[in-house]
DNA sequence: TCTCTCAGTGGGAACGTTCTCAGTCGACAG
DNA sequence: CTGTCGACTGAGAACGTTCCCACTGAGAGA
């Protein structure tokens, strides 16, 4: 019962050897469960840890052993649902092997995510899961992995590393959503996306997601012979309210889609909600699909299709390769990709019929 | 350019002053900005840091300061939008403040959160934001308290800790929903909640947000003088589908309510589905309040009428608090007391004649 | 010239662990 | 009786910092 503590309030290891009258060295060989110790002594120890309440401080373990048993998680927003579930998926898969999760935001800003990654190298985590701003600039992380510090990309891919990565097939989703849309009849479809153009350069080096999902939209159409309209391709920044804007004009524009595309779930947001903003009927008037799944697109209405992402396993499995390669899996980054899966509800019908 | 390292491949300070040719005293000074240093000294140490690509180790100096500027964030589960807007709020405060965040989910399951505080206990964290799972037993965080770790609870208080908390005021909250009900001419008001019935004996310690809400509404109903029902009290798991069953068999009883009261955002999505499942017409047939905003009540159709939280400033002024704490601030623990506001939309009307 | 001060400096201890290594002791084989 | 082995133990170094303290030397004041 008596707390007795270090000189600091603390209680160390040294006061459980005083007390079970061992050696520091036979304490710590107890307490870490390694190497060899009698019986007797075990049990003196353990006994004296109890009485004292001793607990562990990782800081100092993990400052000899090299291994702080911390993963960092970078992500671009944790109100987002679909960072929310992937992060769920990574601290259960984290917890599950004995890690515990540093979080940081970037809001997809990339002096933010350097300053992130410094900061998790700078507190030791053995490694890190991120889902980086930028494809082009990724030189803190080739830096970071020339160091040595495991990493495994989510949801977006940067080739050039070399790392592990874990997300669906974007390109292929995007396609099968379009493909739904086409399959309805529908001819002239819009598309709204975060993706900005691809510069002459950036083309080179850029494989993003939003890129990836524009070109499966493109392979869609250009397998159905449908020759793409660039008035039907809307980008605008990352947010449903900009979304929100861009389809709205798409659609009092001379010669509207019939049906549009959404390239993500806070895009989908403002497509829905700028057809609210017209009057249109969905599906009557417009037919819509998106790509990932959220909570909310079953409860409106109508309820929205989707192409959904497997999130929550996105996250539990990039932590899982995370792992793998902490406890030194060498082998060559490879990419995971996971399956997606249609949702259909009922936003999609054929199209209607427009004066000409 | 040389990136020399000490014999582990990470550069150390001592790596650092034989390059710049002063001793690890100077150089520590210089790096951590304190002390005395000449100005031809100090330019020397941070060349030679720049070239070698130095960064401290913050374990080891957070063994030697005692401070590890790591806070614990400890929540039911980051996937409820509520949780994950207040982790969002508590994550900008903890930068701003130049503090990290080690994330934990509880799933509201008490050993869980045992385990997980001592984890955090043994990371070193300078303090930690939580939710409790529970108000009866809170042992484990009374220990971690007398241990003299800084703690600010939210959304949930537990008086006997006399730890600063921040919230809402749950009960005022809930009667002025509830109270919305009432004026808009509704009698039969039923409320759906995860709150248990409070046993004799955790009736005495147990100040839990769930049964400040019932209170709230119970209020409401008295102020009134509209005698409660019993059986449009309904009591679930903290789960929408829950919420959803004992809607369901609310509404399809021989005395269906008129109005009905979600204490909290996962309760009101099962409210709305059961709704939607009975076909009952919102607000024409039933009207709905909730205690808690959603992304998803303002687009459903009809739009969901709620009382909302400060979420994100509850996250944002827990952490501040905390910080406060951690920098010595040992004032009398304190309820801090949010202003939560109604947000009127269309989910309230009339109550429909019935017949009798 | 002799103090006194003070900016600047470096040596060594400290933080709380784990790891390496040399040593003791008893059992047991030859 | 000697030698070898293996279980067990503890002393001391190490991890990468910061902190304490004593020392130096230059400048100021008497």
């Amino acid at each position: 019962m008596s707390t007795a503590r270090g000189r600091n309030g603390r209680v160390t290891i040294n006061d459980v050897a005083d007390r079970a009258g061992v050696s520091r060295s036979t304490t710590s060989r107890v307490l870490g469960g390694y190497g060899q110790a009698s019986d007797e002594a075990r049990e003196r120890v353990l006994k004296a840890a109890t009485e004292l309440g001793y607990h562990v401080n990782t800081l100092a373990r993990a400052m000899i052993t090299g291994k702080s048993f911390t993963l960092g998680i970078v992500l671009a927003d944790i109100e987002n649902d679909y960072f929310a579930r992937l992060a769920r998926g990574a601290a259960d898969a984290a917890k599950a092997a004995g890690f515990e999760i540093l979080l940081a935001n970037t809001d997809e800003d990339l002096q933010t995510e350097r300053k992130a990654i410094q900061v998790l190298l700078d507190k030791q985590v053995d490694g890190f899961v991120i889902a980086p701003a930028s494809s082009n600039y990724s030189d803190h992380l080739a830096a970071a992995k020339k160091r040595g510090i495991p990493m495994v990309l989510v949801d977006r891919k940067i080739p050039a590393l070399k790392t592990d990565t874990v997300a669906i097939d974007n390109r292929l989703a995007a396609r099968d959503a379009v493909q739904r849309l086409i399959d309805a009849g529908h001819t002239r479809i819009g598309m709204v996306t975060s993706a900005h153009e691809e510069s002459p350069e950036s083309a080179k080096t850029a494989v993003n997601t939003g890129h990836d999902r524009v070109a499966g939209y493109q392979d869609a159409l250009a397998d159905a012979g449908i020759k793409a309209d660039p008035t039907l391709l809307r980008r605008g920044s990352y947010s449903s309210e900009a979304a929100r804007a861009q389809t709205r004009a798409m659609l009092s524009s001379s010669r509207p889609p019939t049906a549009i595309f959404a390239s993500d779930n806070v895009m989908l947001l403002g497509v829905f909600r700028a057809c609210q903003d017209l009057g249109l009927q969905i599906p009557g008037q417009v037919s819509i699909v998106g790509l990932d799944d959220s909570d909310w697109t079953e409860i409106v209405t109508p309820r929205l299709s989707v192409i959904q992402q497997p999130v929550y396993e996105i996250g539990r499995l990039a932590v899982e390769r995370l792992v793998a390669r902490i406890n030194g899996d060498s082998s060559r980054g490879k990419d995971h990709l996971l399956q997606h899966a249609w949702i259909g509800r009922d936003s999609i019908a054929k199209p209607a019929r427009r004066p000409k």
